[in-house]
Order: structure tokens, then sequence, then C-alpha cells
DNA sequence: TTGTATGCGTTATCAA
DNA sequence: TTGATAACGCATACAA
């Protein structure tokens, strides 16, 4: 009863049909199996068959179908770049394009392909239907909600950046402490004492342990925190906002401001030159991120860069490496950051105004 | 690992194997075909069972494979975004994020998930493994060798921007003839009278119909074209190189430039101002684009702008209506440009400098 | 070294 | 209304 005879048979081929592995099989007059070795390159093949095979693979035009392939395997050959928020204003995430060159480049040597996921609704369909073998996670935060899905649907997934502790999920992190205190010791070395410190919003990873490294540095250096600020978002019209408020309350500002984000930063400065206070001899700014937009600020600002393909090329790698070895250990690595001095640094110049 | 027999029958549940469609027909005692037909909620099936197997797909938390489901279907479920030299500098490629936006709006609400494919190997692989539907092509330039490739794999696509007139593909361009005579006309009403035209590099398929408007609108207008250029990229840097050497050579720059690319047009200020030239007294520029760089140029940058999210939304509404209609008919749409005047155009002040 | 047979997880076509 | 069962296109134990 399983030998159901075919409607078509061999003898006329249907245009609209895909040409299968069976019909170059039939066609080299070899089994299935043998053309599949073929393409896997299995070394345990008659060269002379190979030959044959590869001629009639290369005359038929045949290009074996990537989910049929991978299905066997149990697996769906494509891994996942998630962030959300992701096509905001390019000046708001300018993380996602160094991103995608890492990872491009681990993509175009392996057998896999990238699924780009920018919304929450597409994160979480990406996990309901199984339609990724991985993921890496860029740019999330704390509050956001697709984190707990993706902890608990088992994927494998790599983290770009802070992240919480107690997690299975891999994370590759760049030095924020030590970002933060090589610019403390910068803005100390130039002279100043009393310093800002504006951390972006509280609800990401990163912002706890920077408060913490901030502080200690303050302290180590004997120096005085003056003037911190909170900003809603990584904007620079965040920045812009809250430096122009501490102005407006009658707060006299600090000599320097250490940022965690170059857009901040930028507004901060923008701010402080609306408010006729001269960048950087009334106010010192050092930002993070080292982004386009930081070197063409004015003046230039001076930042704290991470290199920021580099982890999403090993990201990639090790995502594939997860799901190939099926080692689900979690690895957390941590990336060096380095100062980059421009113009928006420098001594203060006491009653400069 | 295939016919591997297992060790264990259905008294242990075996943790690493995926749950299937079969498991949950067992656990709620129907064929896999009722519970199939329960999650297309397909009419044709028992009000009772029904929920009993939805309370069981529920408790069990089953999801269904997107690959085994889009296989026997003949088809992949993605989508891909292809644009060559896509992870470049974002400053010299702001063209992506926007589309994404709209894209992913439309992805959001389909059942195709969005793979992107950001360099020419990842393009072809695509086409070679089968592993998409369809494609939506950004930024593609006419010496772009995979054009060809995907103009004959038969695949569906759609371009975003200016392609070929002899083609197979669907096309959605903004309306370049106009952009130009709308800059071209601003000038002329600013009192310009001799204006230079930098169209980029002249490997894009926008170059020839960009020429042509020019040279057009200028006849009408009663205008003389003076001191073109020709930049071999889109970007600030080779505005600013191509500026400089006008200038070198001596020759006397016209008052106004029209350029077909922002960055182009910022580069030529700088250079511009670089050679003590005031603008928009010594020299106006036009860009084109509104990127998010234009709007923070010094001077604001005159643009004018088309609406790129609407357009790449539209594309992949198109492309999925080409897919599941199987209507192959090559369509064309044009977009309307628009001019957003800044601060870099200007009446022409004689002897200003 | 090669072919056979089976499984991957689902949908669709039957027959019951 | 439901249940077998054949595809979908491929990879791979196992037999030959």
């Amino acid at each position: 009863m399983m030998a159901r005879p075919k409607q078509r048979a061999t003898i006329e081929r249907d245009e609209n049909k895909r040409i299968s592995i069976i019909d170059v099989a039939r066609e080299a007059g070899v089994s299935p199996a043998t053309v599949s070795r073929v393409l896997h390159n299995k070394p345990i093949v008659d060269p002379k068959v190979r030959d044959m095979v590869r001629e009639t693979v290369a005359r038929m035009n045949y290009r074996p179908s990537f989910a049929a392939r991978n299905l066997p395997m149990g697996r769906t050959g494509y891994l996942a770049l998630a962030t959300p928020r992701g096509s905001q204003n390019i000046f708001t995430n300018p993380y996602v394009f160094p991103s995608l060159e890492g990872i491009g480049k681990v993509v175009d040597e392996s057998s896999f392909h990238l699924i780009i996921a920018t919304t929450p609704k597409q994160i979480s369909n990406l996990l309901e239907t199984h339609a990724v073998d991985g993921m890496i996670l860029i740019q999330f935060q704390m509050d956001d909600t697709e984190v707990e899905a993706i902890e608990k649907s088992g994927i494998p997934a790599v983290v770009v950046g802070a992240y919480k502790q107690d997690t299975r999920l891999s994370v590759l992190t760049p030095d924020y402490p030590t970002s933060v205190q090589i610019a403390v010791e910068h803005l100390a070395k130039l002279g100043h004492r009393e310093i800002g410190f504006i951390c972006g919003p509280p609800n990401t990873f990163k912002w706890r342990s920077n408060q913490i490294a901030f502080g200690e540095s303050i302290q180590q250096l004997g120096l005085r925190e003056v003037g911190s600020l909170v900003t809603p978002k990584y904007t620079e019209e965040s920045g812009y906002t809250a430096f122009r408020s501490l102005i407006e309350k009658g707060t006299k500002p600090p000599t320097a401001f250490v940022s965690t984000s170059d857009n901040i930063a930028i507004g901060v400065i923008n701010a402080a030159q609306d408010c006729h206070l001269k960048v950087p001899g009334d106010l010192s700014v050092i930002g993070y991120g080292n982004i386009p937009a930081s070197r063409m600020a004015q003046p230039p600002l001076t930042t704290v860069a991470s290199n920021l393909t580099l982890m999403a090329s090993d990201a990639a790698q090790l995502l594939i490496e997860i799901i190939e070895t099926k080692n689900y250990q979690p690895r957390r690595v941590k990336y060096p950051v380095s100062l980059i001095t421009r113009e928006s640094t420098g001594p203060p110049i006491p009653g400069a105004t």
C-alpha cells in the first residue's frame, strides 16, 4: 500500500516543479544518497562517480533546498540579530551597523543565514515559530520583556553588552567599570576636582556597575561628585534637556562631566554652549561609544571606545560554536576599552566665562 | 543520528527532543491531522475536540516548527533585505534604517521572517541555497554583479530606488527627475544664474536620468551649467575632495551646487568653508536624501526628501503579494519628492568674499 | 563503495 | 467529522 503509483512517471518533466536530489540521482543513474555524499564531499565515493555526479549537478543547475537540508538535522540554519528599538533614528542607535559588519563576516563563512529582528513582535515570533537556531542580543534593557521569553525558551543566545549576572546566556561585555575609571582619571589629570556623572536611563543593565565604578574612581582620586544627572534616554535631546534643567534650577555645574553615552554628551555640549559656556574651558565632557557623530561634534568629543565590530563577530562565532557543539556552558568575556582624546576635554579655566 | 532507536519509550519524556505534533496528538488522544486542523482554525472540527486539543497544546507549550510547516508548501517563509556595502560607515549609508523600519512593520504582521544580507557573498548564498522566498533590493549599483544573478534566478524581487528599465523585477523609485528640477527651480528663484551639478558616481542607475533632468531644468530656466563635478562615491570625503580640486585648478565655482547626495553636499560645504567661502552667501548647496546628518550640518542643509520608510514598507507588501499570488507581472511605481528648505541655500551675494 | 529505507515535522488527500 | 498516509526534499544508519 505504500507503493502507490506516482501520477507522473519519468517521461514528462514538470516545469513548475523544483528539481530535487531524486531528479539528479535518476539523471546520473545513481542513488540520492550518492548525490548527497558528493554534495557534502564525503571521501567514501568513487572519483569517477563523483565527477560524473558533479557534472550532472552542474548541468541540471541543481541547488539543494536549504530548508529540507536542515530539517533532518533538527535545525533551521538561521541565526538572528535581535535588537529592540532597532529601527529608531540612527543618531540614537548607531550600534547596529558596526555589529552587522562583524556578524556579517562570520556569517559569510558559515552555513547560516542571518535574520534581523528589530521589534519585540519579530523577536517573539522568531521564538514561537522556532525559526532560528540561535540569537545575538544587542542593546537590550532590563525592562525589555523579551529577555524573559528568550531566557526560558532555551534557545542558544549570546548577549553583546551588559547583562544580568544570573543567566544561562553567554555575555560579551565592554569593560564598563574601566571605561568610567579612565574617563575620571583623564579629567583628574587635567586638573578637574568636581565632576558630574551622567549615566543615562537607570533601566539598563550597565547602569549599576557604572554608578559604582564612578563612585569608587571619584573617591580614590579624592575628587567630589557634583551635579550628576539622570536622563531617560540615550539621546542628544535627553542630554540637552538634562543640562538645561540643571542650569535653570540655578545649580552650579561641575567643571567636567563623564557620560556613558556619546549622544547624551553631545547634547550636554550643545546645551552648555547655548548657556554661553565654553567647552572645554568652562566645561569638559567625555562620552562613551566613539560613534561617528562624536568625531563630527563641535568640538570633537573625547570619548571611550570599545571594539563593537570585534565583539559582534566574536558573538556570532561563539553562537555558532554553541549550536554546533551543543555546549551550553554560559561564558563571560570582558573586552578592553580605550580613551580617545579629542577637544571636548581640557584643563578647567576658572572664571573663564 | 537519524534512525537511532529511542532508548526510552513513552514513559519518560525525553527533554532533549523537540515536542512534535505527534506528541500532542498522542497526548490528546487524537490524530496529528486533527491537531493540525485545530491549529489552523479549520471549521470542520468538533468544538469539544477543538477545545480539548487547544488545552493540550497550551499545556504542553507546543509550537509548530516553522521549517517543517513551510516545507510541504514549497516555500521557506523568509524574505531578504539585500543591500551590498550595507555595513559601511553609517554616515555613508543612512538608508537602511528607515527601510528597516518600513519593512519591519509589514513583516510584523505577516507570517514571514526577515533575512538581512549586507555582503555580495551573503546575497549569492541566499540565492544558491534557496533560503528565501523573495528579496527587497536596496542601494544597488550597475556594477554590482549580484543583480545579474538575482535577475536570472527567477526569485521574486522588488527594487527600492533607481533600476534599469529592462527587467522582470518590480521597481519603486523616488521621482529623481523632479527632485533635480525643484532643486534647480529653488536656486533660480533665489537669483542664481550659474549652477553646478554633482551627480555622484556614474555607475549608478539614477545617474543618467538625473543628468538629463538637470540639463533640461537648466535650459528651461535659461541658466548656465558651471563647474559640475563627478565624485567616485556618495561620501562626504568625496564631495570635499571634488570641490577642493576644483578650486585648486583655479576654476571659478558657480554660485550654487545641486548634489544628488546629502553626504556629498555636506562635504562640499565643508570644503567651501575651508576655502573661506561663506555658505550660502558665496555658495549655496542643495543635497538629496534628508539624512539625519543634513539637519545637523553647519549650516543645516537644504535638501530634497523622499519617504524611504513608506517605499520600503510598500516594497515588502508588494513582495509578499507577488509571492502569495504568484503574479510576477513587474510593476513600476514613482514616489513623490519634496524640497526641505534650510540654511545652506540663499541669494547669491556678489563679492561677498 | 553504493543503495535502501527511514526519519525530520508538517500539511493535504484521501478513505472511513 | 476524523484518521491513515503520502508527500515535501534531504541526510544518514544500515545492509548489501
